[in-house]
RNA sequence: GGCGGGUUAGCUCAGUUGGUUAGAGCAGCGGAAUCAUAAUCCGUUUGUCCGGGGUUCAAAUCCCUGACCCGCUACCA
């Protein structure tokens, strides 16, 4: 048909991770594609796999007193066992831990470190790199990105190492990558709003990469040219997508599998697969990839799905629970490429209950019943299309008929024509409306042309009865192709249903003007499911409307030392006594006060902020200050407190939380009033007086 | 703070280059029908298209501005 070839990748999932519905998301969405692109004529490749290199591998493999490859092996089942679940049709499973794999990454290594650029600088150089490495993570973490002295995602202990590694210069390639995103290929990063996020990711300088971990630390992982090293795992993983196609070529053209049509990655990866890998591409000279088509995430209750919440959904549960073509169906169906999507069981079931039990499934079996009174068989030809106007005796009598008749027809020409624009752009969700919708047309011809009516006349009657049960049967068997890709095993047994076979009717995927159906009558092909065993609502969950500011912990605090920051402009480094405790506390006052005028001063300390690292230094809570006249800064000043006092709002009560984050507190407005600071018109107030500022009216403090 | 995106019916969202009475699905309400899976079909929402200003013969659509929400990023503190 079309005679294009097309190579779609899932990202290789961690094989210590448990398949969830992120997971099987990605996965289904690859599967779809491909589907549908066989369906059209390409010739597809579809790769998935696991990643089995890396640090948390081996030491859950000596947790369970086993070998790293053996642990994989069996862990990596659990991916394929799902996919198999949820009949994925993948060309190949690749394992980071593949022979074939290994030896390819340490080729494009060899051939990494003999490079040069044009300008005589060698692509990989060796660096004495310190940094604090988070060994849950396997990744250094620079000094601003620690929360609180430890690794933010996974908040372990971080330690401060110094070791020899290898660098990528990355650096060197930003340009051309700029100008492939802007310039050469716009469509390279999808959604448009996303291609934006790097692009401004990609205004600041990047930084090069290290691709090295010594094996003194790791050595679960593929040796590099230096063979006291094993390559960073990012480099392995994402080398995947090449290696496994290595030397393949597609049977109908000939031409090589790499590169990839579409990576179909979770947004959380973009950066590794916009950045980190297409600069890897440039720098081996590899033909890049011509889509990264970054999906949103999964949200359960509207709650971003997470494996210490709990709330994980397992694709076999709902498999079990309400089939597996109904999930794959929910799952393309009910995310709009790029955003995030919410899965609850109330819309699972709303979607299932009105899209493929009413329309799809219910108009089969009114198909199939009235079928019965012509023992199953249609047979038709255009030509006796001219009874419509027979029947009845008046041609105005068959007018909303032929109305009818015309929305079916036109509607399945309309939608298999529509079917190549929608699979190229990914809108499946788009493409899935409208063929459930072919199936409302059919129920709407059923409606006004009423066959039941006729099925107990005479032989007039019957032969447009068998008429309009063939164009329904027509419309289905274009709707249950089309729906094929999506739901392939309930598909076969629709087509099965109408005596055909997918493989048959995609070769015939056109409105036939002739031809004759065998049917045969089958259960319900998507049982209802009854709303009363299922809360159908979500309760919009009323949060308690309990004011901001109670939540926020302010503490009065003596300044017992202030230093410039080292490393920005702006910012002072205080030491405060927070009452009992010191503190270190990054303030942007440099601008506006000299450290004098600081020194031994008291002032207001938002004491339960989530500590953050400013340009490397610890900030433990943030310095209350208003602005005054000039844009100048002055510091709020709680009048004869001693450190560690609590400050409130007047007839405001306060329950702190252990822990609030800066936009928790923004949404606190602060203003200085009188010279005192207020908030909503409440004077803010230590045991001991209240909290002054040198400011004017309304001024904003923060 | 910077950049980007958003705000359209009770809910989830479409609305192409500005152009007739602003749409779909779901939910609700009323009716019809009885072939079918308590399914179907028809009718039904007086929507300040977030507010304000502007350009235009004409704005949901373009410009300015304000509010709120979200994403990325930061010498946020």
């Amino acid at each position: 048909m079309s005679n294009k070839t097309f190579y779609v990748t899932t990202p290789i999932y961690y094989v210590n991770d448990v398949p969830h519905i992120g997971h099987a998301y990605t996965t289904v969405l690859a599967d779809v594609l491909s589907r549908y692109h066989k369906l059209l004529g390409d010739e597809v490749f579809f790769l998935t796999g696991t990643d089995e290199h890396g640090q948390k591998v081996q030491q859950a493999a000596e947790k369970r007193g086993v070998t790293p490859q053996a642990h994989c092996d069996e862990y990596s089942e659990r991916f394929k066992s799902a996919w198999k679940d949820l009949n994925i049709d993948f060309n190949h499973f690749i394992r980071t831990t593949d022979k074939a794999h290994v030896e390819y990454v340490q080729r494009k290594m060899e051939e990494l470190w003999n490079k040069k650029l044009p300008s005589g600088e060698s692509l990989i150089y060796d660096k004495e790199y310190s940094g604090w490495y988070s060994t849950s993570e396997e990744r250094f973490f620079s000094e601003d990105e620690l929360v609180d002295g430890k690794d933010p995602i996974s908040n372990r202990a971080v330690e401060w190492i110094t070791e020899k590694n290898y660098f990528f210069r990355m650096s060197a390639f930003q340009e051309k990558l700029i100008h492939y995103i802007e310039i050469e290929k716009p469509d390279f990063i999808l959604p448009d709003f996303r291609k934006n996020e790097v692009l401004g990711f990609l205004k600041q300088p990047l930084r090069d990469l290290c691709i090295s971990r010594p094996k003194s630390r790791l050595n679960w992982g593929i040796t590099l040219p230096d063979p006291d090293y094993v390559a960073y795992v990012w480099v392995d993983a994402l080398l995947n997508y090449a290696s496994a196609v290595d030397g393949k070529k597609f049977k109908t053209i000939g031409n090589n599998v790499w590169p990839a049509d579409f990576h179909l990655i979770g947004k959380d990866i973009l950066t590794t697969h916009a950045i980190y890998w297409t600069t890897l591409l440039m720098a081996l000279e590899m033909p890049l990839p011509k889509h990264i088509l970054a999906h949103g995430w999964w949200m359960i209750d509207n709650a971003r799905m997470s494996k210490t919440t709990g709330n994980v959904v397992s694709p076999l549960a709902m498999k079990d629970k309400y089939g597996v073509d109904a999930f794959r169906f929910f799952l393309i169906r009910e995310m709009t490429m790029g955003y995030d999507a919410t899965f609850s069981d109330a819309i699972f079931v709303t979607r299932l209950n009105a899209s493929l039990a009413n329309d799809v499934g219910n108009g089969l079996s009114r198909v199939l019943k009235l079928a019965e009174f012509l023992e199953f068989k249609l047979d038709y030809s255009q030509d006796n299309f001219s009874e419509y106007v027979r029947f009845g005796n008046s041609s105005a009598s068959a007018q909303p008929q032929l109305f009818a008749y015309e929305s079916l027809i036109n509607t399945s020409r309309a939608v298999i024509r529509e079917l190549p624009g929608m699979v190229e752009k990914v809108f499946l969700s788009f493409a899935l409306d409208s063929h459930v919708g072919l199936f409302g047309d059919l129920n709407r011809y059923l409606e006004v042309s009423a066959p039941w009516k006729l099925a107990k006349g005479g032989e007039v009657e019957k032969r447009l009865l068998n008429n309009i049960l063939w164009h329904c049967s027509e419309a289905m068997r274009i709707g249950f192709t089309l729906l094929h890709p999506v739901m392939p095993k309930k598909m076969d047994e629709a087509l099965a249903a109408l005596g055909w076979t997918f493989e048959e009717s995609q070769k015939q995927l056109v409105w036939r003007d002739s031809g004759s159906f065998s049917l045969k009558s089958i259960s319900p092909l998507f049982p209802r499911i009854d709303t009363k065993t299922i809360p159908v609502a979500d309760a919009p969950g009323k949060t308690e409307s309990t004011d901001p500011f109670s939540s926020v912990e302010l503490r009065a605090v003596k300044i017992l030392s202030v230093e410039d920051h080292p490393n920005a402009e702006a910012l002072y480094v205080l030491q405060v006594d927070a009452g009992g405790e010191t503190r270190t506390v990054c303030a942007g006052l440099r601008k506006h006060l000299t450290k004098e005028e600081l020194i031994g001063k008291m002032g207001v300390l938002v004491a339960n902020l989530k500590p953050a690292s400013l340009r490397g230094v610890m900030s433990q809570g943030m310095m209350l200050a208003a602005d005054s006249e000039g844009g100048k800064l002055s510091l709020a000043n709680p009048e004869s407190a001693q450190p560690g006092d609590a400050i409130t709002a007047e007839g405001l009560e306060s329950h702190p939380k252990p822990q609030i984050n800066l936009k928790d507190f923004e949404k606190c407005p602060l203003a200085a009033k009188g010279g005192k600071v207020h908030y909503k018109g409440k004077e803010l107030r230590s045991p001991h007086g209240a909290v002054l500022a040198q400011a004017p009216d309304g001024a904003v403090v923060k």
